[in-house]
DNA sequence: GTCAAAGGCGAACGATCGTGCGCTAAAGTG
DNA sequence: CACTTTAGCGCACGATCGTTCGCCTTTGAC
């Protein structure tokens, strides 16, 4: 009936899945998430979608990596090319803050969701999030430290703490704004980033 | 078989197939809890589990009810005696936190875990979850208004986005402490709760 | 024109899911 | 004592889960 496309219809195919599947994770969990599910929303079928990836760790793993790069491309991508230290800190505040908001996922931010279903299971799907997610980590400590040294930030501030409150601070957007309507929480999120970076 | 226990027994039943719900759920999610692991976890028949709940829904509904009402044991009861406004609040925060770093569930905190996992759906359980934490809420915003209008608060910090912000942080302990292994999250988390608090 | 390669479908598998029914047996009531 | 009540078990159900297999059909290389 369909036979075989090209090698870029392929590859489209495989976007779409992809695409397709973090939409559902984002409200259902990557867990949650199921083939047949998967396969009739994309009115494909069983075999064709998983025929992509071989299994459905593959597939979980591959929608872990497609979320973690578009949150680079929405977060860090903009201002990569900002003032180094605190510049290009409070870019990425902001980003971070509207991105949240406005994720491009009816769930909310993947990255948020996948990090809270993950964190106490092992796994390659664990693992690999927590790879993504500990590069951000290490790239805001990174941008910290420098606003630090350049004197733009309290010397007495501790990266690597300023980096777990920040993280926490975006993560906490979602719920306010899923669960409790709060359609303040993004404005209330870049305030209290200023906040936590302005003080240890 | 096993016949009829006491009333007392019966209660005793419910509650131990609760704590265990709760502790598979804070792995797995309250989604990922069946009936049928619960039941082998806790050396029972599907159908002994299911007939004290009816449905899995009401089960969730249950665990959910169970694990605010633990929440509230392990961070409010402990403070609920102490000065009203900055005293309590204070209290609140170290409890809150000491909480998030040892919760008493593998998985951690069930109700950040249950937060992140139902913020994007519908349905009775989300329902309950979202009213416990809105009162949970409730509860913080009356604390920081009492303390601003006692004058240990900056008057111009908005108590709606100050309790959203801890409640952001706390949420964050989790991901933290079991994603990353981060053993100062509770210390961190601590630290910058009071600096939400002592700038707008 | 021929042929290997590969995308995708349809059907089936064993396992597990939530749920319902009927039964047993102990506890409470008179 | 007899009798109702009920916690819990065993079994079965339809549905869905992830996965495998064989087949068809189109594409690209020769």
């Amino acid at each position: 009936m369909t036979g075989r496309r090209s090698a870029v219809d392929a590859l489209e195919t495989r976007a779409a899945i992809l695409r397709t599947a973090a939409d559902i994770a984002s409200v259902d969990g990557l867990e949650g998430l199921s083939i047949g599910r998967l396969a009739t929303a994309l009115s494909m079928s069983k075999s064709g979608v998983l025929g992509q990836f071989g299994s459905k760790e593959e597939l979980q793993l591959e929608t872990v990596r497609l979320v973690l790069a578009n949150f680079v491309a929405r977060v860090w991508e903009p201002v990569r090319h900002a003032e180094r230290g605190l510049p290009r800190l409070t870019g990425i505040c902001e980003a971070w803050a509207r991105y949240a908001m406005d994720p491009g996922y009816p769930g909310g931010c993947c990255v948020a969701t996948f990090s809270h279903e993950f964190d106490g299971r092992p796994g390659r799907v664990r693992d690999e999030l927590a790879t993504g997610v500990r590069q951000w980590r290490a790239t805001l400590v990174r941008e910290i430290t420098t606003a630090i040294s350049h004197g733009d930030l309290p010397p007495d501030l501790d990266p690597r703490q300023a980096a777990f409150t920040l993280d926490a601070i975006a993560s906490g957007i979602g719920p306010a704004r899923l669960l409790h309507g709060d359609t303040d929480a993004g404005t209330w999120a870049a305030q209290a980033m200023r906040t936590a970076l302005r003080a240890p």
